[in-house]
DNA sequence: GTAACTGTACTCGGATATTCCATGTCCGAGTAGGGTTGG
DNA sequence: CCAACCCTACTCGGACATGGAATATCCGAGTACAGTTAC
């Protein structure tokens, strides 16, 4: 999996904190030291999933689209590492010299249904939590750390 | 996910229709018109995980190394794959100007968890299948089917 | 006739090219704010 | 003094290089069988 699903949880959780500031891209990059040009791209995957707003101009910068607790994981998975399924099934079944009528094949291939139900388990976990729960978390371990954010973010200038 | 992972899967099932005997990496790539030596570099996997036991020599080949009740969907995927996890938690959070003293990162990242959640989910839905499930369900829709592939093996030589 | 030997044909196993996608970077499109100029 | 305009600086957005892993291939190591030969 890329890693620019990690950069956009973080991202998302750091706009939940900001909100509803409008952050650049450049200063979320430097708060976690990474590369500006390549935050950016994966931050607009997000801005095209309708996860967050952008704005250019100064004063510009990314918002979160809606509120945290309506923004699940697997929202920003689905974003960054597309729609198309981990395994995907190339009918291997069908090729081969000792392949028979269409008709035989109308059930779906049994190892794909297999693959595909733990996909889906997958996917239901990730979509049963949210944004607004990772900053829950965040915030249970280390109380002070949205302030803390929100101060680095307006008073660091460099 | 590689594609190696369908390719060893169909496989399993293969050789658990024609246990015992040895089915040579060249027919069984034959069967399903796959690159035989790339097949045979994922059965190699299968061999170093201890899923499959090969031998050399005419009348060698690939067999299962244990019953098809005794090898998980799970199994096979590690084998292939490899042991690495899909996402790879990279600290990001312990990165840049911002960054506190290491005993405030204790707890583990929130986000690596929830994402370690679902993938535990995943692997427990792999966990729970076997191969010898994935041949009963192919032959509850097709009855004929494991008849017809040990006829195949047996005749056909091309 | 039998047994040992040797050669051959067939298999797996790991080292070696090639293609494609994730990674990383760059420059153009767009906008807010301030400075300037004319009334 | 005020308002309209323009210019600059800063932002996002998509097009363009680069590297490493998945994909694909080839040749060497190992073995069973058959044919041959010596006894």
């Amino acid at each position: 999996m890329s890693e620019g699903v990690e950069w956009g949880l973080h991202s998302c959780v750091l706009l939940g904190w900001l909100s509803p500031e409008a952050v650049a891209g450049r200063r979320l990059a430097e708060y976690h030291e990474l590369p500006p040009a390549y935050l950016n791209k994966q931050l607009q995957a997000l801005v095209r999933a309708g996860i967050v707003t952008s704005v250019s101009g100064p004063k510009g910068g990314f918002q979160l689209a809606r509120r945290p607790d309506r923004i699940t994981l697997l929202d920003v998975v689905v974003a960054i590492e597309g729609t198309e399924k981990a395994f995907r099934c190339t009918e291997i079944r069908q090729q081969g010299r000792n392949v028979l009528s269409p008709e035989h094949y109308r059930q779906p291939c049994s190892i794909a249904v297999a693959m595909r139900k733990a996909e889906l388990a997958w996917r239901r976990e990730l979509a049963a939590q949210t944004v607004a729960e990772m900053m829950a978390s965040v915030q249970r371990h280390s109380p002070d750390t949205p302030e803390r954010v929100r101060r680095w973010f307006d008073t660091e200038r460099s």
